[in-house]
DNA sequence: AAAATGGGCAACCGCGTCTGA
DNA sequence: GTCAGACGCGGTTGCCCATTT
């Protein structure tokens, strides 16, 4: 039995919004809020559109302070290390870029970003419309190996995690991101920011960009990942059969913080000092990792009881640099 | 110049979750 | 505790435009 739809779908219109329905939906929801019923709102302001539709235009397009145009670079950094770390979570992802849409996002990695990382693989493959149609194809990360006990977000998190790790020297021991391992600057600098940029309330007096924020949550969430994604490195270790790791069973689990890489890959190595809002620490190519206690985190997702695949499990940023709507936003989704 | 192809983006669809009765 | 309606999200589709042949 299917659902009820949620309007008339034989009356309503469909497709793209005229100049008229879009003044009338701003000029209403502008005056009048929402009301808090989407589906309501077409009728009161009469438009013969679906609710859902009203929202999507006004969330996409109308709302204030939407931003449209080029991503920046520090925007790209932040959309990669995200995906990586927490997958196809568009609104998260969204929510740490001001003026961004989860659509947004969405749409430009899929058809700039993804291209731009997962393009640079020698083994260059024909654009897939979406990443269902490249699992769909049985493209599996290994012969033999089937594909489909990941999902195709998966899939792409642990190619971009190969890629990085690829262009990763082998002299350049990666850090472990592991439970227990320790998570050290792959140049062997200590890491300059201690756990109190993330567990001290207002200590940050500083201006914090979103970059940094998105590095600094990037930090964390790399932990985060080696949580969720366990089974995927695990069966990035068979896809890594071939790869250059010496020790491929551990070095699989290997999550970390490359932005450098990132740049790397995004930009062809270019990277210019200073130009990624104060993501190295010393000096441009420096990967700053951030040493975490570990423990903490899985004592966290202890206390709250949640399953560690469950994707509510980020752990506990007790993070708050600056007021900044989104970033609290995030914070509230996942109850920190 | 016309047709074919590909890319980008806006919008739709369907499902899971939330919320209130 | 159950159910229905609404919301929110991610995946997918389709159209339009630019580029290539």
């Amino acid at each position: 039995m299917g659902r009820a739809p949620c309007c008339d779908k034989a009356t309503v219109k469909k497709g793209p919004w005229s100049p008229e329905e879009d003044a009338m939906l701003k000029s209403y929801i502008e005056e009048h809020g929402t009301g808090g019923n989407w589906i309501a709102l077409p009728h009161k302001i009469g438009l013969k559109r679906c609710g859902k539709s009203c929202r999507l235009r006004w969330l996409n397009y109308l709302r204030p302070n939407i931003k449209h145009g080029d991503f920046t670079p520090e925007e790209d950094g932040v959309i990669c290390s995200l995906y990586i770390s927490i997958g196809s979570r568009w609104s998260i992802i969204a929510a740490q870029l001001p003026g961004r849409t989860d659509n947004d996002v969405k749409n430009y990695w899929n058809t700039k970003l993804k291209k731009r990382l997962l393009g640079r693989r020698k083994d260059h493959r024909h654009h897939h419309h979406s990443a269902a149609d490249a699992a769909a194809t049985g493209e599996s990360t290994n012969d033999g190996e089937p594909a489909a006990a990941l999902s195709a977000s998966a899939m792409e998190r642990i190619q971009l995690c190969m890629q990085l790790q690829s262009t990763h020297h082998q002299h350049h021991p990666l850090p472990l991101m592991w439970p227990g391992c320790n998570v050290v600057s792959g140049s062997g600098v200590a890491s300059t920011q201690s756990n109190n940029s993330f567990n001290s309330n207002g200590g940050s007096s500083s201006s914090v960009t979103v970059a940094e924020q998105g590095q600094l949550m990037n930090d964390q969430q790399h932990l985060m990942t080696a949580q969720l994604e366990a089974g995927a490195a695990a069966a990035a270790t068979i896809d890594n059969g071939l790869a250059a790791s010496p020790s491929s069973a551990e070095n699989s689990n290997i999550i970390i913080s490359m932005e450098a890489e990132l740049q790397e890959l995004l930009y062809g190595g270019a990277v210019e000092d200073g130009s990624r809002g104060g993501k190295a620490v010393d000096g441009g190519s420096a990967v700053q990792v951030q040493q975490v206690d570990v423990a903490e985190w899985w004592s966290y997702d202890d206390q709250q009881g949640k399953s560690s695949s469950s994707p509510v499990a980020v752990g506990c940023w007790d993070f708050t640099p600056e007021p900044n709507t989104a970033f609290l936003d995030y914070a509230s989704v996942y109850d920190i």
